[in-house]
Order: C-alpha cells, then sequence, then structure tokens
DNA sequence: ATCAAATTATTTGATATCAAATGAATGTGC
DNA sequence: GCACATTCATTTGATATCAAATAATTTGAT
C-alpha cells in the first residue's frame, strides 16, 4: 500500500470544526449543524473503512471493493437480479452489468436466464465464488474489529439503531420528477 | 434519474438479517454481530446518501459526487495541498489528480506552486467554484435534512458523538507493512 | 390482435478510482 | 559534493461509476 488516505486523527476532528464554522460564516445557507455534522461524518467514516477494506483485504485478494460488495451480497440472497443488486448496493443497474461482467469473467458468479420473464437475469455464486467471498469476509470482519472492537458495547448497539432507522426512510421525493420516481421506492 | 439505486425500505433491513443469518451459519466465522452490523449499515447508510446526493444534487449542477467533496473541502480550508485532500477525502493520492483535473478544467480551482518546498501544490477555489459550491452545498443540505430531519435530536446527536469518535481512531496497523504504515497514521 | 408504453439488462462515453510506474524535488549518509 | 532513498504530484492501465442510449421482452389499451 504506497497511498495514505487516512487522516491524522484530530486533524479529522478539527476538519469538521473548521467546516462548521465556514458554514456558519455563509448567512445565506440555513444549516442545520446537527444534520450536516451527521451526515458529514457518517460518509467520512465509511469513506474511511471502505477504502481500508479494499486496500488491505480485497485488492490483495484479486478484487475490488465492488466486486467484493456485490459478489458478497449475491452471496447473502443465493440468487438474485440485476435490479436487486443495485437497490442493495446503492449504485446503477449498469455500474451493475459492469461489475458483474469482471466477477464472472474471473468465475466467481454465473448469470443465467431462468426466469419465466424473458427479461430477467439471474446472479449466483460459483464454487470458486463461494470460496473467495468466505475467505474475504473472515479477512474484512477481522479488520472491522479492530476498528470498533473498542468502542462500548452499549454505543455500538445505539449505533446500529439509528443506522437501521435510517435506511428505513424512504428516498425523499426527487426534486424534479417526484411523482415518477417516488412510484419505485 | 432513470435509475433506481434505493431499497425498498422493509427490503433493507430484511437484507441484514438475511446476512446475519447467513453469516451465523458459517462455523469457521468468529461473528460479532453488533460490529458487523454497525460497519455494514453505515457503509449502506452512507451509499445511500452518497448516491442521492450525486443524482438529485451534484450531477444536475454538472459535477460528480467526488468533484463536489473535493471542491467542498478544499473551500473549507481555503488553500490545501492534494495529499491532504486525499486524506480528508479517504482516496489516493493519483485520484485527488485526476478530480483535480477536471475542476480545473471547469474553472472551478486552481493549483499553483507556492511552497517553498518546490514539490508541492497548493489548490485554491477560483471565484466561480466559490458560487458553484455554496449553490450545491445549500441544495444538498435541504436534502440532509429531508433524510435526517424526522429523526429525533437527541439520537442525532449520539449519532455524530460516536462518528467523532470513530473518526479519531487511527487506522489500525495495516496487515503486512505494519510498522512502516503506522509511522503516517 | 396490434401498437404504444414500460421494464429488463446491457452498452457507450466521460469521469473516478485503484495500484503501480514516472519525474521532479528534497533529504540523508558518507 | 555525490549517490541513494524518500516524498511529492502526476500519469498509465484496468476497473467502477454515472447518465444516456440501445435492444429485448412484457404489459396495457384500445
Amino acid at each position: 500500500m504506497a497511498e495514505v488516505a487516512s487522516d491524522t486523527p484530530s486533524r479529522a476532528a478539527a476538519f469538521e470544526r473548521r467546516a462548521l464554522a465556514r458554514l456558519a460564516g455563509e448567512a445565506e445557507t440555513a444549516l442545520d449543524p446537527a444534520v450536516f455534522a451527521a451526515t458529514f461524518d457518517l460518509i467520512r467514516a465509511a469513506n474511511r473503512l471502505m477504502y481500508d477494506f479494499e486496500t488491505s483485504v480485497h485488492r490483495p485478494l484479486g478484487m475490488s471493493w465492488a466486486g467484493f460488495r456485490v459478489l458478497f451480497c449475491t452471496w447473502i440472497e443465493g440468487e438474485v437480479e440485476p435490479r436487486a443488486l443495485a437497490g442493495l448496493c446503492a449504485v446503477s443497474r449498469g455500474t451493475v452489468s459492469s461489475v458483474l461482467n469482471t466477477l464472472e469473467r474471473d468465475g466467481l458468479v454465473r448469470r443465467r436466464r431462468q426466469s419465466t420473464d424473458g427479461r430477467v437475469v439471474t446472479v449466483t455464486v460459483t464454487a470458486q465464488g463461494r470460496q473467495r467471498v468466505k475467505k474475504a469476509f473472515a479477512l474484512q470482519h477481522a479488520r472491522e474489529h479492530q476498528w470498533l472492537g473498542d468502542l462500548d458495547r452499549r454505543t455500538v448497539a445505539a449505533l446500529v439503531e439509528t443506522l437501521r432507522h435510517l435506511l428505513e426512510i424512504p428516498r425523499p421525493g426527487a426534486p424534479a420528477a417526484s411523482a415518477a420516481s417516488r412510484e419505485r421506492h
């Protein structure tokens, strides 16, 4: 790993403080500091974790983070359609197609047309893919524990509860095409 | 927005349950369910937010999510070096170079060599970039509020506190080159 | 029954992302 | 001073990602 992409700890908090200070100075923005800090830090924390998992676990195993994510979701589901993978991973369907191309080329998943609906594709994990995803997850989970293991158990439980609640929120009405897009969420 | 990348709410929770069930069935993995759920849901929630912000706010304004992220960080900092941006955004330096190329081409940021150290580049936001980042942030923040506004204020405060704590954790020792990489974090 | 609209997956083109290599500048040991 | 290693930014090549276009299939409306 030749690259450094983790901030010095104390600088991370200082950056959030500077951001709040800068934003508070902008009179035109009606700022809700708690909401800002929550989304800002949520995304930053997730980025750090993803970057760490990708560089320390999945790349050494020959996968990208995106590849692992799709492989893992497919493994969980047993068999799954691309559109569902897009929803689970929060990426577009085109991205899923692209990632599946790589995974299939590498012999980790398999695509079949076996639905009564001729448009639908069914994705499953191959034996090799199953072996790979188990190994990758075990390594990632060890790393997860290094990140979160020192947090109080009650704190982690509260975090999970809040995140689950957040994940239950349907996507807010899209700005322009609210009626149409709301139908599908 | 032609694509669907948001899961049906109840399906999101069900997916986490299926994941835990599948992982519990694997005897070889010593699973910590709380740690798994925390990282899993943290990353999923962040992905949903990023996808939503990118598609509903930044793309319509002619930027990518990555572009906004770098532009925003630069705006916060006033002037900043690429390596610091990489740390703040949790991406590699090569990525920062690439994103800066696009932002500079579009006249939103400016690169200069003004440090006493001849290798270092200093990035600043142009007047046009300042205007853009303010508008983009205002729109994103409104969207943030749509996501989080209904959560209890105490819940959000607790979430922020936990995330800040998480962001303070230095990157755990890298698996192979632990000594060398630990120096820089 | 037939044509139009909707939904599926995929492809295309531009940008983002990683790892690894490169080039330029700095620092270190001698 | 001079070579060697380090650090900085960038570039290169492969993959991922978006939006938008395309192709195939299904559904719906007359």
